[in-house]
RNA sequence: GGACCUGUGGUGCAGUUUGGAGUGCACGCCGGCCUGUCAAGCCGGAGGUCGCGGGUUCAAAUCCCGUCAGGUCCGCCA
């Protein structure tokens, strides 16, 4: 017989009868005395109970093998709170396969120990059922999302994880060759090169499920090292990719999710100018009100200085009236933090505004904020007022701050955010500066001016949002050498100089290119937002901390004095 | 690079504002009792560098300075 006949959490009224061999961990155990204990078994399923004659050996976390009998529970004995609660394993054999030392922390969803400590020992973090559905919804996320893109006709290509390092973009992981000492690899940072390489190849729908390394600062919802689904489709548009994506992501959505009846079937639009006038941020969290309203035409000819602003904008925390002087402050210290001048706060009262400023503004100015903000009584309002992108900033973070949800709660809100912008500024020499990648194709509308107003120039670049997150981004490509030159002209990269970054990329394109449009999001997230998870963290097994480390296996270590010497590379110790 | 929060037996917390004996709660651990429990119950016990260093003080978990670790956020992430 083999070790095991049967999962523990599995085990129903009807198997009664069945003789049953289980395997587990001991979850916990309860003595009556020498001739009867329970013993709660647990495996990956859940838990069931055996009763046992003398437990006196088995340890919390032993691993056993149980040979016994199941019945139903004698009655009034069951235990309605588990799903085996029914029945229990009777005449039970007990062998111990393992002994355990005790757990540094218990091994139960009812507590939450310290993340370091949960890092530390994973491997007993990771035999929480809490993980265990994180780890199994995370592998039913990326088999959904492949046969969604093999449904599609999308072929998974690999590409190399030891690349040439491009200049642009996040801070580059490398790799010291040992071959050719004095160069490196760098690891990608996403394939987007070589999946472009992959359309002129003839390959027409590519996708794959690509681990991606940056190397920035880390985040709850950023890792250094992190999976995308990456695609690229050939003879294809913008629409067709966000067709493709929104299959994709929706088809997983409602494959892995409790209610799929639940999760919207079309994934609505807006545009990257209504997202940063009305949210503060290219991604908005429509889970909840809060928008901001513009007041900026309200103060054009105030007396009130700090209001002379290229922009004013407020919202309106409905019942905000109650927030107490000092929580005020701290908004007001927050907001200057994130780059506002100060935050001007108005309590809505029966009779007017009651604010430290109210009695700078005209009663005109203060009448039509009212109505503008819609104030009701018992309400809170907040205006900033500065340059357009900071009072869209600092107004955006508020809203978040005060309003945002937990991501698990309100559905699943996903967002196409359009029409960004190619430039997203320009630099000290004047020169725009690209916002996505310089392959992006300019929208055909705005292209006429892309030399003289570059930065009125919208893009065919496009992002997916849920839930205030950013799921991934995607656009239309270049794929004709004479704009492409044009959109390098206006960057100030001579022909030298792109010939020396991407001239391979340029090469492949002399010999025809297929127009192509592509797209990349984040799988981490996804399943952190399906599995109710703030941070991307829970959905990974083995993470790293906020500053890189990896607290069980003490990555990054000093590397062998022989290893540097062969790859000709010598460590400037950090300044003592 | 910056702001804020956290660090107290194995675990989760309270104690820190207003300095006065390592004081408390729950869990776990060890031993005993217990034949229907299920977060079992009862009795007993062990277990502490109050993150670390310095300072103030008669006296510091508590106040001050520094530092380390973790987290959240801003910057950063084309």
């Amino acid at each position: 017989m083999s070790l095991r006949s049967d999962y523990c959490g599995t085990l129903r009224a009807g198997d009664a009868g069945r003789r049953v061999s289980l395997c587990g961990w001991a979850a916990r155990r309860r003595e009556h005395g020498e001739h009867l204990a329970f013993v709660d078994l647990r495996d990956h399923t859940g838990i069931v109970q055996c009763v046992v004659d003398g437990a006196h050996d088995i340890r919390s976390e032993f691993v056993l093998r149980v040979t016994g009998t199941v019945q139903p529970r004698p009655e009034g004995t069951a235990n309605p709170a588990l799903p085996t609660g029914e029945v229990e394993v009777t005449d039970c054999a007990v062998e111990i396969l393992s002994a355990a030392a005790p757990p540094p922390f218990p091994i139960t969803d009812r507590t939450e120990a310290d993340e370091v400590l949960r890092l530390q020992y994973r491997y007993l973090d990771l035999r929480r059922d809490r993980m265990q559905r994180n780890l199994r919804l995370r592998s039913r996320v990326n088999a959904a999302l492949r046969s969604a893109m093999e449904e599609q006709g999308f072929v998974e290509v690999e590409t190399p994880m030891l690349v040439a390092s491009t200049p642009e973009g996040a801070r580059d992981f490398i790799v010291p060759s040992r071959l050719h000492r004095g160069s490196f690899y760098a690891l990608p940072q996403s394939p987007q090169l070589f999946k472009q390489l992959l359309m002129v190849g003839g390959t027409d729908r590519y996708y794959q499920v690509a681990r991606c390394l940056r190397d920035e600062d880390l985040r709850g919802n950023r890792q250094f090292e992190f999976m995308q689904l990456d695609a690229e489709m050939a003879f294809a548009d913008a629409e067709d990719v966000m067709a493709s994506i929104s299959a994709a992501v929706i088809g997983t959505a409602r494959a892995v999710v409790a209610e799929p009846e639940a999760v919207p079937t079309v994934v609505p639009r807006m545009t990257w100018h209504d997202a940063m006038e009305r949210y503060g941020t290219d991604k908005p969290d429509v889970r909840f009100g809060l928008e901001l309203v513009e007041l900026t035409d309200v103060f054009a000819g105030t007396e009130f200085k700090a209001f002379l602003a290229p922009c004013v904008k407020g919202l309106r925390l409905p019942g905000g009236g109650e927030l107490s002087r000092s929580r005020l402050d701290a908004l007001t210290d927050q907001a200057k933090g994130w780059g506002a001048k100060g935050l001007v706060w108005m309590r809505v009262g029966e009779g007017g505004l009651d604010s430290p400023v109210a009695r700078f503004m005209s009663d005109d100015e203060l009448k039509s904020l009212s109505s503008r903000l819609g104030a009701e009584p018992g309400d809170l309002l907040l205006l900033v007022a500065d340059e357009r992108p900071v009072v869209r900033h600092v107004l955006g973070l508020l809203r978040l701050e005060l309003g945002r949800p937990p991501v698990s709660e309100g559905g699943l809100h996903f967002l196409w955010v359009t029409e960004f912008p190619l430039f997203e500024g320009l630099d000290e020499d004047g020169r725009p500066i690209p916002a996505h990648h310089p392959f992006t194709m300019p929208h055909p509308e705005d292209a006429d001016g892309m030399e003289s107003d570059p930065l009125s120039v919208r893009s065919l670049a496009y992002d997916m949002v849920v839930n205030g997150w950013e799921l991934g981004s995607g656009s239309e490509r270049i794929h004709r050498p004479e704009m492409q030159q044009r959109v390098f002209s206006l960057l100030g990269i001579g022909p030298e100089e792109a010939k020396a970054r991407f001239g391979f990329l340029l090469e492949a394109f002399r010999y025809g290119a297929p127009p192509h449009a592509g797209f990349a999001f984040g799988v981490d997230r996804l399943v952190a937002v399906l599995a109710g998870e703030e941070s991307i963290r829970e959905v990974i097994a083995f993470p790293k901390t906020q500053s890189g480390t990896d607290p069980l296996t003490g990555a990054p270590t000093p590397a062998d004095g022989r290893l540097l010497a062969e790859l000709g590379v010598r460590v400037v110790p950090p300044d003592s």
